[in-house]
RNA sequence: GCGCCCAUGGCUCAAUUGGAUAGAGCAUCUGACUACGGAUCAGAAGGUUGAGGGUUCGAAUCCUUCUGGGCGCGCCA
């Protein structure tokens, strides 16, 4: 169900049938022709620049032209009126029977025509860190990207590209050498930070940790037999995080390491297509074009001590998933600081020749940072854990509670503080930098997880009164009414924009200015009251059911749960 | 130095990617049917879209110069 989809078709193919315009419809003016919903509702359900766009060539007045184009318009069936407006806009207003009809099929799957299959790129956390407040817009936005994808039919697979055989590992074992083995997942995260402060100041430290992470790539049998024992409980923390923040189950979390398996192969490929270079004892690849203005350094395949880098995992990774899947594109969801070397692994994987029949596509978005622009950290000045993030909202989500007098389980509760830590996460423009501030987060008014979760579980408890909801008879629609009909009409198209610009924020900002809707018709339209005829009642029940259907659907693709009550 | 990204009410973000009157939330002020669940709703106030110039029917959006900020620029991942 896509009515923009169905109307856009609609007007082209009108417009194709006017004799006194169809030559002028060069692929160039058709391609501008936008279909569009008007900002302000007034206007119409739908308008179009078409007449404004055939000025030149046809040599008349805007609204002239609109004129013409009108009265083929008005043919299009389901179509109520059609005018004209400001410089030339054509406004076209939808009959309430056609809405109503379309609505309360209840039919909202995606009608994707073309199905991609795409391998997603997204969580790579790293062995010895706790998942911390840099890894919360990977994970949140990928996640959901995946099951956007996945709602339009898209078969995706995702990959958790682990950092867990570069040097970290090296610093880790240099650590367990000297001071034990760890007992615990705690350890370790401590045992890297340590070690990393140490080899800063300390190069023989640094060169003995470099040493180690060679070697281990080689294959000694020591250190890895000390990997083998840290990294299960670094992996164990990750998972178990993971599962409480409600993120699909990764398909391939094949990391550095596993990957490292294909190196040799795709080294082989360089080294037969004459591609790798001797520099400074390092073998790298060139990639800096003549058209360039940016620097663009060389790809390090391996470094001068012997080691594997990340740019050859990540070069390699590519190889990996072209043979193992041939997806139609490979996006990557991390930080904006990488956009370089995404830009020189792209590169690099054309010159080999790697994945070319696929999109390969970074998507880098911005740092959360604190209220002074500056990376979040908290005010004893340490990079906060996920873990505890979502304590400190939970925390508060108690609080409120309490405070409320309501008594609602540890379960809701989680879910109300996963809400508001992933939805504040959601809603903003991907590409840009955000500030994460406690006090908002933890505010669960206005444009935030819990307005959502609460605006669901209004409707559930309205819909747990009634049984089986029938609408026989027709009656007219007030105007909000149509508002929240209408915007339900859009879910198709927001989730397929969602998808090919790559931006979840899109479809968070439509859930909630559909819950503003549901709850402005929430509150002027009453249902359960006596002095409600039947038959508006049974419209109404089913304007709450249809849109708790869209509602709980676009909560489910943000990775958030309806609580029983909240 | 070279390059990439960003700049929108006091604060935090939108603007369907060139459309009509730049929309929301927070904070402030005023209200709401004895709450179909008040974590709600209605209203007020708040803007020369960092500055200048250009492109066109039309610019927050595109081009250009400047200002201010973030980030990157071969052996960290």
């Amino acid at each position: 169900m896509n009515i923009y989809k169905e109307i856009s078709n609609s007007i082209i193919g009108k417009l194709k049938e006017i004799p006194e315009i169809k030559d002028y419809l060069t692929p160039q003016i058709l391609n501008n022709i936008a279909i569009e919903i008007p900002k302000v509702r007034d206007f119409g359900d739908f308008s179009t620049n078409a007449a404004m766009l055939l000025t030149k060539s046809l040599g008349k007045k805007p609204r002239d032209i609109a004129e013409l184009l009108v009265s083929y318009i008005k043919e299009i069936p389901n179509v109520e009126t059609v005018s004209i407006a400001g410089p030339g806009f054509i406004n076209i207003k939808i009959k309430d029977t056609h809405i109503k009809e379309t609505i309360f099929s209840g039919n909202f799957n995606p009608d994707t025509e073309k199905k991609q299959k795409i391998d997603l790129d997204y969580g790579g956390y790293n062995v010895g860190k706790t998942l911390h407040i840099g890894h919360l817009r990977t994970t949140v936005v990928g996640d959901t990207f995946n099951r956007i994808a996945k709602f339009l039919g898209h078969t995706t697979k995702s990959y958790n590209h682990m950092g867990d055989w570069g040097r970290p590992m090296g610093l880790i074992i240099a650590w367990i050498l000297e001071n034990g083995m760890p007992s615990n997942v705690d350890d370790i995260n401590r045992m890297y930070p340590a070690s990393s402060a140490r080899a800063k100041e300390d190069p023989a430290w640094l060169e003995k940790a470099q040493k180690i992470t060679v070697e281990l790539q080689n294959g000694n049998p020591e250190y890895k037999k000390i990997y083998d024992t840290f990294i299960p409980m670094s992996l164990g923390q990750v998972n178990q995080l993971l599962k409480r923040l409600n993120i699909l189950t990764f398909d391939e979390n094949k990391g550095e390491r596993l990957i490292a398996e294909y190196v040799p192969t795709v080294e082989k490929i360089l080294e037969e297509k004459n591609i790798l270079e001797h520099s400074d004892g390092a073998e790298i690849i060139t990639v800096k074009q003549d058209t360039d203005t940016e620097p663009m350094p060389p790809v390090m395949w391996k470094s001068s001590a012997g080691a594997q880098t990340y740019a050859a995992a990540d070069l390699t990774a590519i190889y990996y998933r072209e043979k193992t899947d041939n997806p139609d594109s490979i996006v990557y969801f991390t930080d904006n600081r990488q956009t370089l070397h995404f830009k020189q692994i792209f590169r690099a994987a054309r010159l080999v020749g790697f994945a070319e029949n696929a999109e390969l596509q970074h998507i880098g978005f911005g740092t959360i940072t604190g209220s002074d622009g500056k990376p979040f950290k908290t005010r004893d000045g340490n990079v906060p854990s996920l873990d505890d993030m979502l304590n400190i909202v939970a925390e508060s989500v108690r609080k409120r509670v309490s405070e409320s007098g309501k008594k609602l389980s540890d379960e809701t509760i989680e879910k109300i503080a996963l809400a508001a830590l992933k939805f504040n996460d959601l809603m903003h423009d991907v590409k840009s930098d955000y500030i994460f501030d406690v006090d908002s987060v933890t505010n669960f008014e206005g444009r935030t997880g819990p307005y959502i979760l609460y605006t669901a579980v209004r409707l559930n408890s309205i819909l747990k009164k009634v049984g089986e909801i029938s609408v026989t008879q027709d009656c007219d629609l007030l105007p909000e009414e149509r508002d929240l009909l209408m915007f339900l009409l859009d879910f198709n198209r927001v989730t397929e924009t969602a998808f090919e610009k790559r931006a979840p924020y899109i479809l968070a900002n439509y859930a909630y200015d559909l819950c503003k809707l549901i709850n402005t018709f929430y509150h002027t339209c009453p249902i359960m009251r006596d002095d409600i005829e039947e038959k508006v009642k049974s419209q109404r029940l089913m304007i709450v059911k249809q849109s708790l259907n869209v509602l709980s659907k676009s909560i489910e693709l943000m990775g958030l749960e309806i609580p029983e009550e909240m």
